[in-house]
DNA sequence: ATCAGCGGCATTTTT
DNA sequence: TGCCGCTGAT
């Protein structure tokens, strides 16, 4: 079946015909390059007979590979199972599995995200000595991040240090590499400086994937940083047949190293480029995308494009004057609600803000006004406390030599060992060489240590052994660790409601496993590149599958919340500018559009920080379709203190005849008092049930009792866990299979010994109790060990 | 080894 | 204002 490209606009069409050779696709906000990209692998695939291993598609997200893979299985079918349509971290992990042991890691290495690698920094600082007084953590994490997205080695980066904080970094730098080569450990950034190493020092790696990549598409190529732009010219070098797809005007990360440059200079890069323009915008109402214009014109650095669109005016974007924070989160949850009236839904509106600490306010105000919400970002699922201690058992399972997961959780939950003692063993661990668990390990008989701490550090060895030799259905495994591990049980005696919250997210953790086991049970060997008789050296495709604790690991690694936002209950949206990227919504509200804030105080002052705040608004505003409302207040709490701040100049870039002032007394809304008042309406649900994303407001009607504060924090905490549904389905990945004399530990019962198998049902015998049972094997709590 | 209490601190965060 | 991390007392 030809794909259809009739429907697609000029531009469009040539940018999807066009697959030979280098082309730069600017397409401004709501263009329809999604459209465009997925057609254009669809063309090749279904016209031109390109085959789906040829193919390289990178977006920036996990959530926008999610959906073009779906598309394009809409589009070719099963076809697009063959194709590599990942994010720059997920494709460079597949790269380094392949060859880790090239560059000194194994296969089963650890991603360090930003948490662990704090705990590394100050780890490495404190051998070295420096006082992070006068060389803040963040500060070095900062400078050596970038060095790593300008692919810096250590010595490249010490020899051009001169600056006081330069050297200091050259020498955590250093010692940072080698600890992280000692824990088999790769941060984000290294991610991408290996894989970047990887191709250019090894060329047989790098022909391999040369030639297998004849056409390669880049997505939001305006936020690539150095690295990934060396790698993409790398990839690109053999076939020159690469896309990409990007916006200037909507780069908003240069401060994560994104750099213009890679867009702005595609061209010299590549002088026989071809370049398409997408300026129709199917997106907004004529009034909003004009206002979207005058804003961005205010940029001197950028390339010249002016969004058109075929629809009408539509309203005018409407500028909310309130008198403070409350007053500004009242008002849009009440012209929430009058939206609702009309019959535009929850979900098609959304309320933006620039920094998270804004976010308060406004739950509290939906939360009163009993809008329904759902928040995206913030504090990380991922990120809480009690499933990074679980993620660091699980890793240490996989990953022995990772010393920061050790150290996490050696005394989690608490055993009595303490500081004494980690810095005993760690030090053990220098003096032998070794990780910090082989010396964990070896201190079972350090005589220096109390005995009952050596009966801790030996179980929780212990612990870590067992996990290790499980093996079978991914679910149990992960239950059995954690069960072994005491995580749960030690909250429990807690008792606490914060404990019992954190066992809920344990609990919607294992939840978290279901999913993965049913997103990636399927056998996709079929699609697999074959491997030809001259690249014999070329890894199979790697997949990753629903058993392995390892891949499981990974796929946690390099998740977030945003792709996990579910389209499940209604609710309104409330997030970061950051975040709305890529998304739109029917009407949007953008919160605290004061000076000082947006554009923030810490931009001002600097003409490329000021213009990116400038291209922030500009994505702000063009998420809406049909209504935009911008809204300021006169005066606002920040940090305790009360500010007063001018409206912020990008309201006065739009236009004044696109725009529409209310507020401050105009609209004659003084307010009941309802917002102020001790009760909330339409507050219910213990946003904890399964099945359903978490909600709040007053999607839930029952169990109307009056709720603490303390529960309305746990209330907002579970907002936060975002709208994941827990997955009730029943395919799971691989089942374990049991044969006569296997070994087998049960969650209550301990060891035994299988000693008869019919049919599902196994008889084991128990080392403890001497009893022999008789156990379903897919529903007895039993992991198999060996 | 553990916990309470205090001081410093605070954009944005696709991975 | 509120959180996090460190310090000193138990």
């Amino acid at each position: 079946m030809p794909i259809d490209i009739d429907t697609l606009n000029d531009p469009q069409r040539e940018a999807v015909l066009t697959t030979e050779g280098p082309l730069l696709v600017l397409a401004g906000a709501g263009s329809g390059k999604t459209r465009v990209l997925t057609y254009r692998i669809a063309h090749m695939i279904e016209d031109l007979n390109v085959a789906p291993w040829e193919i390289l598609a990178i977006t920036f997200t996990n959530k926008a590979a999610t959906e073009m893979r779906e598309r394009l299985a809409q589009l070719v079918g099963p076809r697009s199972r063959g194709m590599w349509v990942s994010t720059f971290h997920s494709m460079c992990v597949r790269i380094l599995r392949s060859d880790a042991e090239r560059l000194g890691f194994t296969r089963n290495f650890t991603i360090y995200d930003t948490d662990d690698l704090k705990r590394l920094y100050k780890d490495i600082m404190a051998t070295l000595s420096i006082d992070p007084k006068r060389y803040p953590v963040n500060a070095l994490m900062n400078r050596i991040s970038q060095a790593k997205n300008d692919l810096q080695v250590p010595a490249d980066f010490a020899a051009q240090a001169t600056d006081p904080v330069g050297k200091v970094a050259a020498k955590v730098y250093e010692l940072l590499q080698t600890r992280l080569r000692a824990a088999n450990a790769f941060d984000f950034d290294d991610l991408l400086l290996y894989a970047y190493l990887l191709l250019k020092q090894h060329e047989d790696v790098r022909r391999a994937y040369q030639e297998r990549f004849r056409y390669i598409m880049v997505d939001e190529y305006q936020d690539t940083n150095r690295a990934q732009y060396a790698i993409t010219m790398l990839l690109a070098q053999a076939h020159r047949n690469v896309m990409v797809v990007g916006d200037d005007d909507q780069s908003i990360y240069s401060w994560r190293g994104a750099d213009l440059r890679n867009i702005l200079e595609f061209e010299s890069d590549y002088p026989e480029a071809h370049v398409v323009k997408l300026e129709q915008n199917y997106r907004s109402m004529g009034n909003i995308l004009n206002a979207a214009n005058a804003v961005i014109a205010n940029n001197q650095h950028r390339k010249a494009k002016r969004l058109f669109t075929d629809a009408g005016d539509g309203e005018k974007i409407q500028v909310y004057l309130a008198t403070d924070e409350r007053d500004e989160g009242r008002w849009i949850a009440g012209e929430i609600e009058k939206r609702r009236a009309e019959g535009v839904s929850y979900n098609n509106m959304a309320v933006f803000y620039r920094t998270n600490a804004q976010s308060r306010m406004l739950e509290d105000m939906m939360l009163r006004a009993g809008v329904p919400y759902r928040i995206v970002g913030g504090t990380r699922f991922f990120d809480r406390a009690e499933i990074r201690d679980v993620m660091a058992y699980l890793t240490l399972v996989v990953n022995p030599a990772d010393d920061i997961a050790a150290k996490r959780v050696i005394n989690v939950p608490k055993r009595g060992v303490g500081k004494t003692t980690i810095e005993r063993i760690d030090q053990f661990a220098r003096e032998l060489n070794a990780p910090f668990m082989t010396a964990a390990e070896l201190a079972i008989v350090d005589p220096e240590i109390r005995a009952a701490t050596r009966a801790s550090v030996g179980s929780f060895v212990q612990t870590i052994k067992d996990g290790q030799a499980y093996s079978g259905d991914l679910r149990k495994v992960i239950e059995m660790i954690i069960d072994k591990a005491g995580l749960i049980e030690a909250l429990e005696a807690e008792g606490t409601d914060e404990a019992r919250g954190r066992i809920e997210n344990i609990q919607e953790f294992l939840g978290v496993v279901d999913e993965f086991v049913q997103t990636h049970d399927e056998d996709e060997s079929d699609y697999a590149a074959p491997t030809v008789g001259e690249d014999e050296d070329e890894e199979p495709v790697r997949v990753l599958r629903g058993d392995s604790l390892a891949d499981f690991i990974e796929w946690v690694r390099l998740r977030t919340d945003l792709d996990t936002v579910t389209e499940d209950g209604q609710a309104v949206t409330l997030m970061t500018v950051h975040s709305s990227k890529g998304l739109e919504f029917d009407c949007v509200w953008v919160a605290g559009m004061e000076e000082t804030l947006f554009p923030h105080m810490n931009s001002v002052g600097d003409a490329a920080s000021v213009e990116e705040e400038r291209r922030l608004a500009y994505v702000a505003i063009t998420r809406a379709r049909k209504r935009l409302c911008l809204t300021c207040a006169q005066q606002r709490q920040i940090f305790g203190q009360t500010n007063a701040n001018p409206a912020s100049r990008f309201i006065g870039e739009i236009p004044s005849e696109l725009r529409q002032t209310t507020g401050l007394g105009s609209s004659g809304f003084s307010g009941t008092g309802w917002e102020k008042r001790g009760s909330r309406r339409g507050i219910a649900g213990s946003g904890t049930e399964a099945g359903e994303g978490r909600v709040f407001g007053r999607s839930s009607a029952s169990g109307s009792r009056g709720r603490s504060f303390d529960e309305m924090r746990e209330l907002r905490a579970g907002a936060r866990a975002t709208g994941r549904s827990a997955a009730a389905g029943k395919k799971e990945g691989a089942k374990a299979t049991f044969a006569k004399g296997d070994t087998v530990d049960h969650k209550t019962f301990g060891r035994g010994t299988v000693v008869k198998v019919d049919g599902d049902t196994l008889h084991v015998k128990f080392a403890k109790t001497g009893q022999t049972k008789k156990l379903l094997k897919d529903y007895a709590p039993i992991v198999k060990i060996g």
